[in-house]
DNA sequence: CCTGACTCC
DNA sequence: CATGGGAGTCAGG
């Protein structure tokens, strides 16, 4: 609401500013330091490997894996995690791996080609939707694309699509017939899904873990759209933490063997973050690529993006 | 202990 | 009538 109004009065906007800052004081800036283990010099973060429903981790005390990057004062932040001297950060993570996901298990003919032929899959998406090839699209083309695609992966409303674009309820209505209408598989997927959930009462990931949703039948709407949302959701998302944990097995085994100093320091969902020696970067690349992109074979290609520098912030 | 606000993917 | 999945921490009540 407070995000609305701020179009209209510049208080709201004061207020979002505030509660902003005083969010990044209170929970990093003051907190953080405090934490710094006195033999180690380090942070330390506790990771919990049953602690989400969908097979992801989990970090606390502190969570290491909600640390600011969007803002500007945020990333700042961010920059305060540095390699010990001597070390380089390296940073890797999948890109659109959950949509990736969605393409293996829908196997949707548009999907599939954008990402085999390395197409960017917010542009390709604009091009369907809104029928404007990549030279005529603008800004607006391409963010309303990217909120269908992952509005799609939660199983999203006209209701929300519209809030989230500022954008009438029925033109979200329409973008959403538009996005199946040209991606029949996903919808065609989608459908199979949730049959499937009604039929076991669970959803199930590429590697067999599986999920209850047993309110996927109950009479009462709102509890059996919560639970479609979930058997939607679930099996991308809880693929893509059974990916990532077999590809931190093969890395871990291969740094061990390998005799490496680099450490694997934290997992962000689809992000590997590696501390190690300058001389062992160009070395720890290859090794961390191939284990994250060849970890399983699908019908699309994994992608994973790699980034170095001297802190959290400044990789490239 | 709960809620609502903020942070992340 | 309600309305996007998964988390953790903080302040305030």
């Amino acid at each position: 609401m407070l995000e609305e109004l701020a179009l209209l009065h510049e208080l709201p906007r004061k207020v979002l500013e505030y509660r902003e800052l005083t969010k990044l004081k209170s929970t990093y800036v003051d907190a953080l330091p405090k934490l710094i283990h006195a033999e180690t010099g380090r942070l330390h973060t506790s990771i919990c490997q049953t602690g989400t429903a969908t097979g992801r981790l989990s970090s606390s005390d502190p969570n290491l894996q909600n640390i600011p990057v969007r803002s500007e004062m945020g990333r700042q932040i961010r920059a305060a995690f540095v390699a010990s001297p001597g070390n380089s950060l390296l940073s890797a993570d999948y890109s659109q791996i959950e949509l990736r996901i969605l393409a293996h298990f829908s196997m949707d003919p548009v999907l599939v080609e954008a990402f085999r032929t390395g197409q960017d899959i917010h542009a390709r998406t604009a091009e369907e939707v809104f029928r404007v090839g990549p030279m005529a699209q603008n800004a607006e083309h391409r963010r309303a694309a990217k909120a269908i695609n992952f509005g799609i992966i939660y199983g999203q409303s006209p209701f929300g699509l519209a809030a989230q674009l500022s954008i009438d309820q029925k033109e979200a209505a329409q973008f959403i017939a538009a996005y199946f209408a040209r991606y029949r598989g996903v919808k065609e997927y989608l459908e199979r899904s949730l049959a499937e959930a009604r039929k076991t009462g669970v959803t199930r990931t590429m590697f067999g873990r599986t999920r209850p949703v047993p309110e996927i039948t109950a009479p009462q709407a709102n509890l059996r759209s919560f639970a479609e949302r979930t058997a939607l959701n679930t099996p991308l998302q809880g693929t893509a933490a059974d990916l990532i944990k077999l590809a931190m097995i093969v890395i871990s085994r291969q740094l061990a063997e390998e005799k490496f100093k680099a450490k694997m320091i934290l997992q962000v969902h689809d992000e590997l973050l590696f501390e190690a020696p300058h001389n062992e970067i160009d070395r720890l690349r290859p090794l961390v690529r191939k284990a994250m992109e060849q970890v399983h074979k699908l019908a699309v290609p994994l992608v994973a993006d790699l980034k170095a520098g001297p802190n959290w912030r400044d990789m490239k």
